[in-house]
RNA sequence: GCCACCCUAGCUCAGUCGGUAGAGCAGCGCAUUCGUAAUGCGCCGGUCGUCGGUUCAAAUCCGUCGGGUGGCUCCA
């Protein structure tokens, strides 16, 4: 999700008056496709380095939507009575949308594991059947005559026919042919490419994976489908791969990872959901963490606020919110016979800041930062874990600055976010700017400067970027940076948008060189994001294995037998003196289970401790990755921990 | 919110055709003093998520509510 245009979540946590971040998993690899579209239909605007390898895609892409049609075509035969729906390639497999009607009781009729096993089989005969596919083209009025009994197919002809817009309302570049394609006894209406045959698809190479319900077109006022996902490979071995990594990322879920660390807990039943407890070896990393960003601001010119976690209604009115963004705020809190509202955002606060003084452009650019909590309702449907939760605490700071100082700003802020996140580990960046949409506030001047600014500082970041035209709020425009982690997944962390909307609402004013009153540029930011989801794709990003730094304990002490508890607790004494967050374990446990035990829990150095260490006077230093460093003074092995911790490396 | 699947001890799970509950880990106790991923023995611990129905009998079958997990346009 994350960013695209066409997810509601999204599209409603971007058409605010303030910064929004996608709390989502970017599991959205449709930016690179979207990208591709989008450069059709608007004439090569799109500028990306990240390249598509086209030959590969396509191979993929023919079989991945080869599979989706033989699918249907066994849903189709063991269910004749489906109504088809779409059925696309997609990342790393397909799916396709059925209605299947209902049931005698008037429940939806629905796919039964038994029913995805029978559909699997019957695929692999169909594949085996080396079925061409065949390509027709007709006229809207024969695709009508076609698909009369598939109210979705001719819905989807509707919108094709109408011409110039493609069935969601986007505009389509060029002229509309309506095609058909046809292998063995199906015929879906279909645009293709696909493969040749269906020998072509790997029998070996393709699995159902799960049954979801989804709603036509993905609006919640539509009819629900049951969709079924696929996944599609060029043979075996990739099949697996692909299998392995998905076990691979369910080891390294972060609500896994999080009670084996006993890092923090959620209870919807006594807490809420949505809403996070931080254990005491999760709090200090993200003390640890925040620790570490709010050095970076200091250095970096911002001034830290705290600001209320209520707010009058009047702030709320003027700032629009209770107008545009009830829906995602908690019901008002009557108090001496005011309304008193949960904050959603922090912006009106910062704002009311400015406001407070005269400003000259002396005081320009102002930056003001708050990590402050913030509480959103999101459908109980929606919430996961850390990374989609109800109360969460944004690394906000919203800039304030001259016309002349802003492109300078940008480029600074900009820089500022990628070393904070590199700092943590992450190296591979998309950047996306977001640029105006149809319907927009501020002058075009000032969108003008404002994307010139954010193009330019992209430019200079040298890091691959895209273009989405159109996409940006409409009181901005905007960069996000997506990371990608150790498994390749996108995630959207930081934002950078401009806002000329809330300078207006407050109307926020400095004092030029000139005398006169000015309107400041105003740019909000958050770099992580929301700590909390920051919080889960680091979890997610390291699988617990966090680098020295970061990690709740660093060292474990580990006596051999209990003649060395006392020596073990004077290094660890020594350790603690130095800085380094640093136990003992001195129970009962040989010592094979001890260093089981430290293995587990993911402490990066473990220190053995037997007579030979007591009488040399050293450590026996054994890495989280198994690796022994051997024995040393204790002196050493310091030096090399607090190496680790300042280059902030993973051991 | 909607669709599917799931809910058994603190955790991970087993429990056959319906005959009234088991293991490992963790915790606690005792013994053990050990050289790089689990020492042994014992003890404690569950009205099988909730409420209701069917039945001589329900963890098991049916319904209900609660909670969890995945999904709800990655464009025919």
């Amino acid at each position: 999700m994350g960013g695209t245009t066409h997810d509601p979540a999204s599209q409603w946590m971007t058409g605010l008056f303030c910064l929004s971040i996608s709390q989502h998993l970017s599991s959205d690899p449709s930016l690179q496709q979207k990208n591709t579209h989008s450069q059709s239909a608007s004439g090569g605007v799109v500028m990306s380095s990240s390249a598509n390898n086209g030959q590969q895609y396509d191979d993929y892409y023919k079989i991945r939507h080869s599979t989706a049609h033989v699918m249907a075509q066994a849903v189709i035969e063991r269910f004749p009575d489906a109504k088809i729906a779409i059925g696309p390639p997609i990342k790393d497999g397909f799916y396709y949308d059925f209605d299947l009607g209902r049931l005698a009781d008037g429940s939806l009729r629905t796919f039964t594991p038994e029913d995805l096993q029978e559909i699997e089989k019957r695929m692999r005969q169909i594949v085996a059947g080396r079925h061409p596919f065949h390509k027709r083209v007709l006229s809207a009025a024969e695709a009508r005559a076609l698909f009369a009994g598939q109210p979705y197919k001719l819905d989807l002809i509707a919108g094709l026919a109408a011409g110039g817009v493609d069935e969601y309302g986007e505009p389509v570049a060029g002229a509309v042919e309506i095609s058909t394609y046809r292998q063995d006894s199906f015929e879906d209406l279909c645009r293709g490419p696909h493969v040749e045959h269906t020998g072509q698809i790997p029998p070996d190479g393709f699995q159902l994976l799960s049954v979801a319900g989804a709603y036509w077109r993905g609006d919640e006022h539509n009819p629900m489908l049951q969709r079924i996902y696929g996944t599609a490979w060029k043979n075996k071995k990739e099949l697996q791969a692909y299998l392995d990594r998905l076990e691979e990322a369910r080891q390294r879920d972060h609500r896994k990872v999080g009670k084996e660390l006993d890092l923090f807990s959620t209870n919807h039943e006594m807490i809420g959901g949505g809403l996070i407890l931080w254990h005491p070896k999760g709090a200090l990393m993200r003390h640890l963490a925040e620790e570490h960003a709010k050095k970076m601001h200091l250095a970096g010119g911002y001034d830290f606020v705290y600001t209320p976690h209520i707010g009058r209604s009047v702030l709320w009115e003027t700032s629009g919110h209770l107008d545009f963004y009830k829906e995602g705020m908690y019901a008002p809190i009557e108090i001496e016979g005011q309304s008193y509202y949960l904050k959603p955002m922090n912006c009106p606060f910062h704002l009311h800041i400015f406001k407070s003084n005269v400003r000259s452009y002396r005081d320009l650019p102002m930056r003001l930062a708050e990590w402050g909590t913030v509480y959103r309702f999101e459908r109980s449907g929606t919430l996961h874990g850390m990374t989609r939760v109800r109360g969460f605490t944004q690394d906000d700071a919203h800039l304030f600055c001259a016309p002349e100082q802003m492109p300078a700003e940008i480029d600074k802020v900009l820089a500022f976010s990628l070393d904070l996140l590199r700092d943590f580990g992450f190296s591979r960046f998309d950047l996306y700017l977001s640029t105006r949409p149809a319907k927009r506030v501020g002058e075009e001047a000032l969108w003008d400067a404002a994307e010139a600014a954010l193009l330019d500082a992209l430019k200079r970041s040298g890091l691959p970027y895209a273009i989405h035209p159109g996409d940006g709020a409409f009181y901005g425009p905007k960069i996000d940076i997506y990371v990608t982690d150790a498994l390749d997944r996108p995630w959207q962390l930081s934002t950078i948008q401009f806002d000329f909307n809330l300078p207006e609402r407050f109307d926020l004013t400095y004092i030029a060189a000139d005398g006169q009153q000015h309107r400041p540029y105003m740019i909000h930011r958050a770099l992580m994001g929301s700590v909390e989801r920051f919080f889960g794709v680091l979890i997610e990003h390291y699988g617990g294995n966090f680098p020295v730094w970061l990690t709740p304990v660093q060292v474990k002490v580990i006596p051999i037998t209990d003649e060395q508890n006392g020596f073990a607790a004077a290094i660890a004494a020594q350790l603690a003196d130095a800085g380094l967050r640093v136990e003992v374990d001195d129970g009962d446990d040989r010592m094979n289970a001890k260093i089981r035990n430290a293995q587990l829990q993911k402490i990066p150095y473990m220190l053995v401790i037997g007579a030979r260490e007591v009488e040399e006077g050293a450590v026996n230093v054994r890495l989280r990755s198994g690796d022994r460093l051997g024995t040393m003074p204790l002196a050493a092995f310091i030096a090399h921990a607090q190496a680790a911790i300042v280059n902030r490396t993973v051991i």
